[in-house]
DNA sequence: CGTCAGGTGCGAT
DNA sequence: ATCGCACCTGAC
């Protein structure tokens, strides 16, 4: 892997297992979109990235080689090995070895815990386009300015104190729906009540949840998420409606519970659940595996 | 119009 | 423990 940098860029070749599509819509984050010249720019720790692929180099555009270094490197998960986790995986079945190549350029992101936890808030029984319209929202209102890009203009997330400071009804207008209340909950918690959810990583996996599970709108599958997408607990297995379908469709005779389906995914795959789900439910929602 | 979407809370069993 | 139902909102 060859790293430089070159004007507001930094350019890396030979990079393995980094695919943006992959990363960007396996459905872990929310504030990554497609530009018409194929790259992906978003919001990430209050900055503004883009990103672009082309043959084996990828351009880490508006950056630099220090930002590279403190954060990109550790937010798109550079130092962990892909390839390894993928051929142990692929080892599994026939099923898996197929979605594992199919998002072969899957990495889990190491997002921030706040915005991940009111993300997967509103994304409860909800569609991806309008969880982006309010978190977009959201940041546009009540964020900080950051700049422009490309004629953009661009918002960091809302912090919690900044959360706190509105009315349930200012977070509804942002198109957030009945979740509304759960985010006006979950803010209080973290800035009034000073619970520090940045210090969840640190429990076991168990312990983690079973805090997580404690905010009002964070049930089994949010938690889950949470958890993989921001505190880097891998032993888990996030079912919703697509793992669901590629489940039963691939390894369960039967309609089982979404907690059974839970259990049997990481008795199944073990410390590397994290990843297998992440595979499976691209496969799936990419092909529409199970779709009615 | 009804249905449904990357689930969850709630009350009833 | 497990089950069934309502739920903001907008696209079909």
């Amino acid at each position: 892997m060859k790293i430089y940098e070159e004007k507001n860029r930094v350019v890396v070749e030979n990079m393995k297992d980094f695919e943006p599509k992959h990363i960007f819509e396996c459905g872990q984050c929310f504030r990554w979109n497609l530009e018409d010249d194929n790259s992906y720019t978003g919001v990430v720790f209050g900055k503004i990235l883009n990103i672009k692929k082309e043959d084996d180099i990828i351009y880490f555009n508006n950056t630099n080689l220090n930002e590279f270094h403190n954060i990109w490197y550790k937010y798109f998960d550079l130092e962990r090995d892909y390839t390894n986790i993928k051929n142990k995986l692929k080892k599994i079945d026939n099923y898996l070895e197929k979605a594992v190549e199919f998002g072969g350029g899957i990495r889990i992101l190491n997002q921030d815990e706040w915005e991940i936890l009111i993300s997967f808030i509103i994304s409860a029984n909800n569609r991806i386009p309008m969880i982006k319209k309010a978190i977009e929202n959201l940041s546009k209102n009540y964020g900080e300015y950051i700049g422009e890009f490309r004629d953009k203009k661009y918002y960091s997330f809302p912090s919690p104190k900044k959360m706190n400071s509105l009315s349930e009804d200012e977070i509804r207008k942002c198109g957030t729906g009945f979740r509304a209340k759960y985010i006006k909950d979950a803010s209080f918690i973290v800035y009034r009540q000073n619970c520090d959810i940045y210090k969840y990583k640190n429990l076991d996996t168990d312990m983690c949840r079973k805090e997580l599970l404690q905010f009002c709108g964070v049930g089994p599958k949010v938690a889950d998420c949470v958890m993989l997408f921001s505190m880097q607990k891998y032993d888990t297995f996030p079912v919703d409606v697509w793992v669901k379908r590629v489940m039963e469709e691939f390894y369960l005779e039967e309609s089982l519970s979404l907690n059974k389906i839970r259990n049997y995914g990481i008795s199944k795959f073990g410390k590397l659940s994290g990843f297998a789900q992440q595979y499976l439910f691209y496969y799936a929602r990419e092909l529409g595996i199970g779709k009615k």
